[in-house]
RNA sequence: GGGCGGAUAGCUCAGUUGGGAGAGCAUCGGCCUUACAAGCCGAGGGUCACAGGUUCAAGCCCUGUUCCGCCUACCA
């Protein structure tokens, strides 16, 4: 320990790196494989390797880590499992961007050495996001950091995927997709960002045969015309009862297509009439299948149109559009356009608008899946917190539909599938297979397709602890205590690890979900770079500290409400932080370099603030521990700010200066001093999980503390400090004093009296016990109300130039010989009294209502009544004092 | 189309079994009081979106309306 003084002012930007390196490298944030201590385990949602730390990350980390080190400060064994993901599409993307500044594209590097790129990238700008974590303070267990390519994680995906396959849980399937033409890949349905565009609706006459009179079908995406295989009407609809044609003419491709009826055409839509293209739309493509119809695909797969689509081949896919309704105007078939605004499918890597396309993929079956992630919620196995997300949750699930996980993109894990060339047979299985099982031959192709990202990250809390081995990790830490997260992964991630985790390990994967809120801009956008609002974490940090930001996070996260980040609140932390440091310095300055010794806690030997602020401090410390149980932070962040601002700062340091600087005898000043220290130290511990790089800081220039803070014990866990308790007298006692104090200062500052002028004061009250205790506080009255002289005695005669105030039962005038300004004392007199009437008419009236007397319990109208009581007793006295004035007056 | 959330002080938001409307910031007035002017002391400011209903009592419960935001959906 150097010297026990802090410097003038917090500078957070040294301490912050300095405290961060000092606890990695006493591997403070270390689990313990195996331990009698209680288990807290927490894992990370991996950001994406490519990521750079946005707000989302930011609140979503700062969350966990508090909770990570409020668990440990209670004495837990806490594993924050952190590790990366490998963001398939995502990450393809970004290397691929790379190669192409460079003139180069994947195709040319071929598979393996594309492959080798992209690990290079991840080797060198990988671990950007892991930094800016560290930076937050993020108190993670690194040296168990995980990839989700990682050789262990790969090995779990393998035997995910092997198992639920040889369990008819996973199957390869020629079925209608959601295609990216950009990424090139296939897309599972929630990887489709739907947006509503203004399109328009075209309607097209398809000719009968015979030249006479057709079928209108009405279309959103003309192009799509020239895969049509048939015309589908309803069984019912009149319309069509008497047609006689059975085939109507496929315009522009001049060929014959069947007139269907099938009950899924909606008769109050358009014509009645619906052209059927079974390669390129999900209910065409199931319509097809009921009714035997060819499916033509004419979109291909890189978005131009394919050689089916004749003569418009080539055309890329929205080129094409405007050809075809071109063509039908110029054939006269185009009957009308409407304007028609509809959702449109957009990719959600890279926001091409998706077309929906036949292909060969895999699938998992995740009805049965899904049902026993749905019961564990029902069940309460698991909690979701706040709870209206159960609802969110049992719909997509009740609801779901299969899932498709290939992806033809190359970085990620490959499908452990060989086809045999030799016998077309097909092995699924964890090693690749020497030769094929059925025929011997050795002719094995590996499936080209890799998984869906989601499918790895799935298995993230126990593919992480070395599941499928039955580690100490998994015995110890699964099933997690929490998973901390936003709603807008709830279904990608969320209920995808539930399914998963129950079915693997036959158990939840974590006790509470906790979703916390969508960080938005100042006006409540979503930040987006694309809209130039996004407020950069780093920055933030660098300007006002990491604690403060740590702080704004946590006070803003109230349950069920987005945030709205702005800088300025940002700043008004940084104030808080400043003040604590400052709060902090002052303690410091009054300290000897030794610990204060212990003193005697029990009331006898304390001063009324000493004893105060201890229950205060109590009391915090009960309210603190109480929201962080059930995931409040904002209530436990706003309680220690009031406690430290309002409580400690303001009342209590105040009012022990003078016990401080020795005016009241050296024993008082140790007591004084202890409680100090002790309060002191126990709110730094309460902070520490908020705002962990001051509170390390100070902890270090406290006397008589050992080690870092992460390892000091939450006060009420604390076996070597005596017990903090209540002391209702102390609260009610200072609550006296402090009404005192504040009404001498009221009078103050409305007379426009300055601080410096001395002031007299008397109070007159009938309560005999209450002087008693008024004259006891004497000396802190004086002190903090800045008074000459305070008087106190039985109700007597009025002082005459005084102003007056009225506290409980008794009057309060604070003298003003010669500089009291009548006018003034009158005005404030009447607005008082005007306010007291108001309230006093409200009371009165239900204490005047029968129904109220009646009907409502005890304790209430017990209350109203003494509530009109004391205030009609304080009006009286005010009135008194404005007759007195007002008669000077006159 | 279905569902969810929000509307409280100038701004941003708390308000958990219905029983005296709160905080931070901003504003106004007074202070360089030896930890902090990133501060101290004091003050003003709200028909709790609108309309009904239940109740002795509603910001809170019920119904409807308006305006925002979001999620979800295979009507071309």
């Amino acid at each position: 320990m150097t010297t026990h003084l802090l410097d003038k002012g917090y500078e957070p930007r040294e301490v912050e790196k300095r405290w961060y390196a000092y606890w990695e490298e006493q591997k403070l944030f270390s689990a313990e494989e195996k331990s009698d201590r209680k288990s807290y385990s927490i894992v990370i949602p991996p950001p994406n390797v490519t990521g750079v730390l946005h707000m989302g990350h930011a609140l979503n980390n700062v969350l966990q880590d508090v909770l990570c080190r409020y668990r440990r400060t209670r004495g837990d064994n806490v594993l924050w499992m952190p590790g990366t993901d490998h963001a398939g599409i995502a990450t393809q993307n970004v290397v691929e961007k790379h190669l192409a500044s460079e003139g180069k594209d994947r195709h040319q590097l071929g598979r393996e050495r594309f492959i080798e790129t992209v690990w290079e990238w991840r080797k060198k700008y990988g671990g950007a996001i892991i930094n800016q974590l560290k930076r937050l303070g993020a108190s993670c267990d690194w040296d168990r950091e995980r990839f989700t390519m990682d050789e262990g994680l790969s090995r779990a995906v393998r035997k995910v995927f092997v198992d639920l396959y040889n369990q008819g849980l996973i199957y390869q399937g020629h079925y209608i997709i959601n295609w990216c033409v950009r990424c090139h890949t296939a897309l599972a349905d929630l990887e489709v960002e739907h947006e509503e565009l203004d399109g328009h609706l075209y309607y097209i006459l398809y000719p009968f045969p015979n030249g006479e009179g057709g079928v209108t079908v009405a279309t959103t995406r003309p192009e799509t015309m020239l895969g049509d295989t048939a015309v589908a009407i309803h069984p019912e609809d009149d319309r069509y009862a008497g047609l006689a044609a059975e085939a109507v003419i496929l315009p522009l491709m001049e060929k014959e297509i069947p007139i269907i009826r099938d009950p899924y055409v909606d008769t109050s839509f358009g014509t009645g009439g619906l052209k059927v293209t079974p390669a390129h739309d999900p209910n065409d493509f199931e319509i097809g299948n009921r009714h035997g119809l060819p499916a033509v695909k004419v979109i291909g797969d890189d978005g131009s149109m394919t050689e089916a689509a004749g003569r418009f081949a080539g055309l890329e896919r929205f080129e094409c559009r405007k050809a075809v309704v071109d063509a039908l105007e110029a054939a006269g078939l185009l009957r009308k356009i409407e304007d028609h605004p509809h959702g449109v499918g957009h990719c959600y890597r890279c926001n091409t608008v998706v077309e929906p396309n036949l292909s060969e993929q895999w699938f998992v079956k995740a009805k049965p899946l899904a049902d026993k992630a749905a019961d564990a919620v029902r069940k309460g196995e698991t909690k979701i917190v706040p709870e209206v997300w159960e609802a969110t949750y049992f719909d997509w699930l009740d609801n779901i539909r299969d899932w498709c996980i290939s992806r033809q993109i190359w970085w990620g894990h490959q499908i452990p599938a060989w086809t045999c060339g030799g016998c077309d047979e097909m092995t699924v299985a964890m090693e690749t297979p020497a030769v094929c099982p059925k025929c011997g031959s050795s002719d094995l192709v590996q499936e080209t397709d890799v998984l869906d990202t989601w499918f790895s990250s799935a298995l993230w809390p126990f593919s992480t602890m070395g599941w499928p081995d039955e580690t100490d990790l998994l015995k110890t830490f699964y099933p997690t205590s929490v998973l901390v997260t936003a709603f807008d992964i709830l279904f990608f991630w969320v209920a995808r690890m539930m399914m998963m985790g129950i079915h693997f390990m036959g158990k939840i994967p974590f006790e509470d979900v906790y979703i916390h809120a969508i960080v938005r801009d100042e006006d409540g956008k979503k930040m987006s770079k694309s809209k130039g609002n996004v407020i950069d974490p780093l920055s933030v940090m660098d300007r006002y500290g990491t604690d403060a930001f740590r702080f704004t996070l946590a006070a803003f996260a109230a349950q069920g409400r987005d945030i709205k980040m702005s800088e300025q609140r940002v700043e008004g932390y940084r104030h808080f932080i400043n003040k604590l440091w400052n709060a902090a310095r002052f303690s410091l300055m009054n300290m000897e370099d030794a610990a204060p010794t212990e003193a005697d806690l029990s009331a006898a030997r304390l001063s009324l603030p000493d004893r105060w602020i201890l229950s205060r401090l109590h009391g915090v410390m009960k309210t603190d521990a109480g929201a962080l149980d059930a995931y409040r932070f904002n209530e436990a962040a706003s309680a220690l700010y009031q406690f430290i601002w309002h409580e400690f700062c303001d009342w209590y340091l105040e009012a022990v200066k003078p016990t401080l600087y020795e005016e009241k005898g050296a024993a008082e000043k140790a007591t004084t001093l202890f409680v100090l220290w002790r309060t002191l130290k126990d709110a730094l511990i309460l902070l520490h999980p908020f705002i962990p790089f001051v509170t390390e800081e100070i902890w270090h220039k406290l006397p008589g503390v050992e080690g870092s803070i992460m390892t000091a014990r939450f006060p009420a866990d604390d076996p070597s400090q005596p017990a903090l308790r209540e002391d209702p007298e102390a609260e009610a006692h200072m609550a006296l004093v402090m009404d005192v104090i504040t009404g001498i200062r009221n009078i103050r500052g409305e007379m426009n009296i300055a601080p410096s002028v001395s002031l007299a004061a008397t109070v007159q009250s009938p309560n005999e016990a209450k002087r008693k205790l008024l004259a006891a506080y004497r000396d802190l009255i004086v002190n903090l109300a800045r008074l000459s002289e305070f008087e106190v005695a039985p109700p007597g005669d009025q002082p005459p130039s005084a102003a007056a105030a009225v506290i409980e039962d008794a009057a309060l005038f604070v003298s003003l010989e010669g500089i009291i300004d009548f006018d003034k004392e009158i005005q404030r007199l009447e607005k008082e009294t005007g306010k007291l009437q108001k309230e006093l008419k409200g009371i009165a009236k239900k204490l005047s209502n029968e129904d109220f007397l009646d009907k409502a319990p005890e304790a209430v109208i017990q209350k109203t009544r003494d509530r009109h009581e004391s205030l009609s007793e304080k009006q009286q006295k005010l009135q008194e004092n404005l007759n007195r004035i007002r008669a000077m007056v006159a």
